[in-house]
DNA sequence: TATGATATTGAATGTCAATGTCATGATATA
DNA sequence: TATATCATGACATTGACATTCAATATCATA
């Protein structure tokens, strides 16, 4: 984490960039959560520690992390994108239409099929989109409520 | 099409809608098409027949052939939704970076194997969405470019 | 440490696709 | 044709995201 944090410094004032405490707050925060996370729910959980960062900062890091190859932005349809760190291996999404959860999958066969896919068509692939929508086993198996009383 | 045409004009009005005029003529530009529109690109398929029908009529009507079934909306992060006749089988999508042309393909082996991931998952799949990203056979070989002079 | 160049900040504003509002026009039914 | 109600097109509003800008933070150099 700490280790990281000075390799995306180190990028960054290679580029001629500068450090700076707001964004390496957004940063930890960031990979600390591990989740899916839109711009605004990352940028309450960042908020919750250090209450004047603005959300155009949050804005601008997660995009400086995704040119550095830090981040990847999804978009699973729901009007506002998400973000998640790369560093973990390529994957793709579960996204449950009940709680909006999503968990991760990977699938070789799915991969070795598109790349069939795609070159049956005479097409040179550089990424794809994979995401599955459904509920989830939580969902399905609704708890028994907690009741306020 | 004129059979199209009337079967979606009942249906319609069996929901309480009346016909017009405007949305006939845009429905019928949309299935005439075959292809992947975005309402920006239909509206002006539209206004190309007919000069003075709204761009919110255009928004109206696809969501409503939507919510028929008759139309499908499809978002390939280009910051704009496109849509497409539902009235073919399910496939997924390539999407081409180069010159944006969107064609398609089916392949059941992958519609399989993402039933057996979400099964593994505990999870009940409703859709999902596949978009292949590259480059098209068109824009791989260039074509000796037509110079003006 | 003090200086100055320059990157970064948060707030405000701009942008753009999509949706909502509303007065007017079109359509169905008797 | 009268009446009720739906649909239209112009325009306003929304919400996510990008951009602008004056103030501030960072950093190499003296
Ligand atoms: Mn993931
Ligand atoms: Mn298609
Ligand atoms: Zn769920
Ligand atoms: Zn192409």
């Amino acid at each position: 984490m700490k280790r990281l944090l000075r390799q995306i410094d180190s990028e960054i004032s290679a580029l001629g960039g500068k450090r700076s405490r707001s964004r390496a707050s957004i940063i930890e925060v960031f990979f600390r959560s591990g989740r899916h996370l839109t711009v605004d729910e990352l940028t309450s959980e960042v908020r919750a520690r250090n209450r004047d960062i603005g959300a155009a900062t949050v804005y601008r890091t997660l995009k400086l992390l995704s040119r550095l190859g830090y981040a990847k932005e999804l978009d699973f349809g729901e009007g506002a994108r998400r973000y998640e760190s790369s560093l973990t291996a390529h994957h793709d999404h579960l996204v449950c239409t009940g709680c909006g959860n999503v968990s991760e999958f990977e699938e070789p066969r799915i991969e070795r099929l598109q790349d069939e896919v795609a070159k049956k068509h005479g097409f040179v692939p550089t990424m794809h989109r994979l995401a599955i929508y459904g509920t989830c086993p939580r969902c399905l198996s609704p708890q028994p409520r907690e009741t306020a009383e």
